[in-house]
DNA sequence: AGGAAATTTGCAATAAGGTTGCAACTGTTA
DNA sequence: TAACAGTTGCAACCTTATTGCAAATTTCCT
């Protein structure tokens, strides 16, 4: 799995790779990139997170989720993952009571009606409020 | 005008104050925190951007907008501001061209319908392309 | 208007977050 | 397994953000 995802990608494999891909796999939310540094840092450099999330977001591994904090948060979503392209086209769902972020793959983003002389490319929508689990 | 905004939410009237006030009321997009530091920069202290910013946030006379990249925008909409109290659930457009990012404030966040569990409180859109002036 | 109280500002120091160049190391390929 | 390409860690550096405190400004009250 986490090496399919890899080579798929023309990626070498390295311990780094793996770790960080494998969190990610195994994790149900976004993770923040000072999560992914937490669970990481001990075994690799600063930098070395900083440049294998890069290298991701490139080969579209994961994505960026908008947020309205200065942090970044990353996502993989499965299906995205499985299909070695993105789509993105889905809604973020952040809850207030654990603040976990969650990729709501079957959700799309409705399109919106903008005003004379705007076209739209891209969207992104983020829904906050009360998840499933905590619900 | 800027005094009624600063008066309104019981804020002491300082140089700095009318002066990022001014800078916004003028802006015809979103300001991101390093446009505002640039345009004041050399007037106030980074320290006082920072805690104006935050003053204005608190008292609801500018918001937060999401970014992908870790930069923080931050807009003050006209409804909202007049009304003294925020509604905050219009689409936010980036223009890929210009860069600029515009409060689309006719343009309300639809409804999506969420998965089982999940209980909706806030929601965000961005959406990106080119906007009225570039186009 | 004048002066006390409260708020705000600037400075300095510090922390946190992110980037770059380079040498050493690891993974890949044939 | 050797050679090459790609990746990592380190150190240094830069940008961005936060805090405490004294000086300055604003507000409020008479």
């Amino acid at each position: 799995m986490i090496l399919d995802i890899l080579k798929k990608n023309k990626l070498s494999v390295t311990d780094g790779r793996k770790r960080i891909l494998e969190l990610f796999l195994s994790s149900d939310g976004a993770l923040a990139h000072a999560d992914i540094e937490k669970n990481t840092g001990e075994v690799f450099d600063r930098v070395t997170v900083y440049r294998t999330l890069q290298t991701f977001v490139e080969k579209g591994i994961i994505h960026h989720i908008p947020t309205t904090d200065n942090s970044i948060l990353y996502a993989l979503c499965k299906d995205n993952c499985e299909a070695g392209h993105h789509h993105d086209n889905h809604v973020h769902f952040i809850c207030d009571a654990c603040s976990k972020t969650i990729c709501l793959e079957d959700v799309t983003i409705p399109q919106v009606k903008l005003p004379i002389g705007f076209s739209p490319k891209h969207a992104e929508m983020i829904v906050s409020g009360v998840c499933n689990d905590c619900k």
